[in-house]
DNA sequence: CCTTTTGGTTCCATTATGTGAAACTTAGTC
DNA sequence: GACTAAGTTTCACATAATGGAACCAAAAGG
């Protein structure tokens, strides 16, 4: 066994279809999909149909070709609204943002990537590929490596099993070993650095957002770049961060247990 | 077979059960998906694992309670970014929003119902999954009404039979009757309005978005309220909305025929 | 402390459902 | 008008979903 993503099950496999179309980036055509899937052309067909029919999927008879349905768009609110962090962290973030003036990250952790969910942008606007709902890696991020460095001995394995370790700057931890002695040194600093390791000039740092049993919910993170600032100063307002990681955490806690009716 | 949302096949089913957990809107145990589910027990627990397998679903082992996964903020993403016309219209809402400085609200259609993806709050900064995302009624809305009048007969038909009717304010156009003559002016007329049919105090001309071959791709429209200024007002600047419609259908058009490599 | 209830998970024989090779139907080409 | 590529439909077959019932765990209750 590889470490596949073996889709289980019908439903498994129409969500692979979806990804692939997802993944795609603009409008595909069938014989595309065709391709990249390991499916034969009926069974392919035949969730392209399911699927579109759902309103997962919409087709324009004109070109042919598939692109994701809005339906997506309905449901991802509702994710986003009750599964992420990001409505009950918004006030914190909103009060981290204007008393560091900078860029904050909200990211939780999907599939062994990085999932940033709410961005709150610096007065002086920083050019980043970060918005909500994007993915990055997470072996190379400050909030990234901030979830790692708390995960069980289990899912950390399956975590990094999943990371490419591309080397992205020249200070990227390319390697397991090096991101694993890193992962130890931020466990016992409680916070992270992201040294220029993903995009030259970018430095951050970043605390995990714990739940009261330890378990990883996500983490927040203060974002500049050499240019304006050093990572001494950022760190200087650490105490700030994990001030509001905390509060996140705490009224994440209380969210999960609904006051019963 | 009554006008029924009869899912076909496993996976409509298992996005069946999806849709059920997003609209309980909060975390939701699992007996209480049971009552509102036609499923029995072992097959409804067989969906909620594959779907929290699938990353679609989280399964919180403290509380016992299911939550839309992130992988839908994900996909949505990409839906957003992909088959909604936000990013292709956005440098036109900016300037729209820029030189009414209202409210300007960016629809699409999604199974008879109005789907909001993207709204610009004149002052307020951009939100993509706070604002975005949300739906509405089509019935009562300049969005909708807009849209609704240029669909195709048979669209149409099933589109009205999806409609609530509910009398939202004095001046709501409650039954399929009064819609329809409604339509007809907004046809003839090029555009919508809306008179305090949803909510009391708001009022907004729409333009609907079509595509060369009269296909309704979206509609957009410009918002106040009585307090602020008046529908006249408002429909001074129609020609500046309809073009911004234009220029979004043109745009849209091309970039349904990406170039072929 | 033992019993009952409630909420959740697993079994497994039955059968419906999904499967995919191949045949077919359109467009578009030369 | 024959040829090719792209998309759609068919159908015998086997896999995969189904759901009643049994099972288990942990509260509630006597």
């Amino acid at each position: 066994m590889g470490a596949e993503s073996h889709a289980d099950g019908t439903v498994g496999k129409a969500l692979d279809v979806l990804d692939m179309v997802a993944s795609h980036g603009r409008p595909v055509r069938f014989s595309d999909l065709l391709e990249k899937s390991p499916y034969p052309k009926a069974t392919l067909y035949r969730f392209l149909q399911t699927l579109t029919h759902q309103g997962m999927l919409t087709h324009d008879p004109e070109t042919g070709s598939y692109a994701l349905g809005v339906r997506l768009v309905r449901l991802a609110h509702a994710a986003w609204a009750q599964s992420s962090l990001a409505p009950i962290a918004r006030p914190h973030v909103d009060s981290l943002a204007a008393e560091t003036g900078e860029t904050i990250h909200l990211a939780q952790l999907d599939n062994g990537q990085v999932l940033y969910v709410d961005k709150r942008n610096a007065r002086q606007p920083v050019e980043m590929f970060a918005q909500a709902g994007k993915v990055g890696p997470a072996y190379c991020t400050g909030v990234g490596k901030a979830m790692l460095a708390f995960l069980p001995p289990d899912q950390l394995q399956s975590a990094i099993a999943r990371q490419s370790f591309h080397r992205h700057t020249q200070h990227t931890l390319a390697s397991p070993e090096a991101l694993l002695a890193e992962l130890a040194a931020i466990r016992t600093r409680g916070f992270a650095y992201d040294r220029e390791e993903h995009e030259p000039g970018i430095i951050c740092c970043a605390a995990p957002i714990l739940s009261r049993g330890g378990r990883v919910l996500g983490a927040i993170s203060v974002t500049s770049t050499t240019a304006r600032t050093s990572l001494a100063a950022i760190e200087a307002g650490i105490e700030r961060i994990k001030t509001c990681a905390a509060q996140i955490a705490a009224e994440a806690e209380s969210w999960r247990f609904p006051e019963q009716n």
